[in-house]
DNA sequence: TAAACACATGAACACTTGTTCATATGAAAG
DNA sequence: CTTTCATATGAACAAGTGTTCATGTGTTTA
């Protein structure tokens, strides 16, 4: 009879009742897109030590490439990226481009994927 | 003269000192890729979706793909990597397969994220 | 036991993503 | 102003990823 329910899997219950619920709690659709393009940033290797290196201290490009044993190129195109998604800056000094982490919930974030991970 | 400062760019100053504590202080390559994979679970809408839902109840796999309006055949192959990943468990009742959150590190998370794409 | 339902899975395909290679830009030093 | 160093960028390519479609497995109900 209930329309929503006719939708559903063959369960009795209050089960619609839950479903409509949930529906409404839902994010509108561009801030899940948001959210998973913020957390593809945390899902690439490269990157992620990218950002372990910042948490440390801020470095230049140069280094941050030499550090890692990945291409002056590889880091650049990684650096771009991370600059549109607001998770890193960078300032000119002299011929070096210095880049530091722009956010403090770079470190939350990756901090409560480490407790997870460690178990 | 010092060995790790010529693989650096000519930069002047105790730079070398720097980039030797960072390089320590990096995670090792497992717990990097380990960390890497976990938040590729997130970067993926259709699983955003999925784990947004049973954060606010558990639920079957056939509700959770009429809810999200996405293919059960979808739903089930992710549902299958997130469980591999320890995000979700699920339990047998009856005919249905019942999905939940294995773990409050994904509330966390996600919690962080959302922090950060609200500004 | 047969049919119906809930879910899982494999193959195929389109699409995305990260790297390399070559080259361009831009500041600084000679 | 020319060269050199630091970084950026575009094109091309290989590898990875997510969906669909068809079908398989397992459980309940008739």
């Amino acid at each position: 009879m209930n329309e929503i329910n006719e939708l559903m899997c063959e369960e009795p219950g209050t089960h619609a009742d839950v479903v409509g619920k949930v529906r409404e709690s839902l994010p509108d659709d561009d801030t899940l897109y948001e959210l998973a393009d913020l957390f593809k940033m945390f899902g690439d290797s490269t990157r992620m030590k990218i950002m372990f290196v910042l948490m440390e201290s801020e470095m230049c490009v140069c280094d941050i490439a030499e550090l890692l044993g990945i291409s002056q190129s590889a880091i650049s195109h990684q650096l771009r990226i991370l600059k549109q998604s607001k998770l890193i800056s960078s300032r000119r000094e002299g011929k070096n481009i210095i880049c530091f982490l722009a956010d403090d919930h770079v470190r939350s974030i990756i901090g409560q994927g480490l407790s997870h991970v460690l178990e």
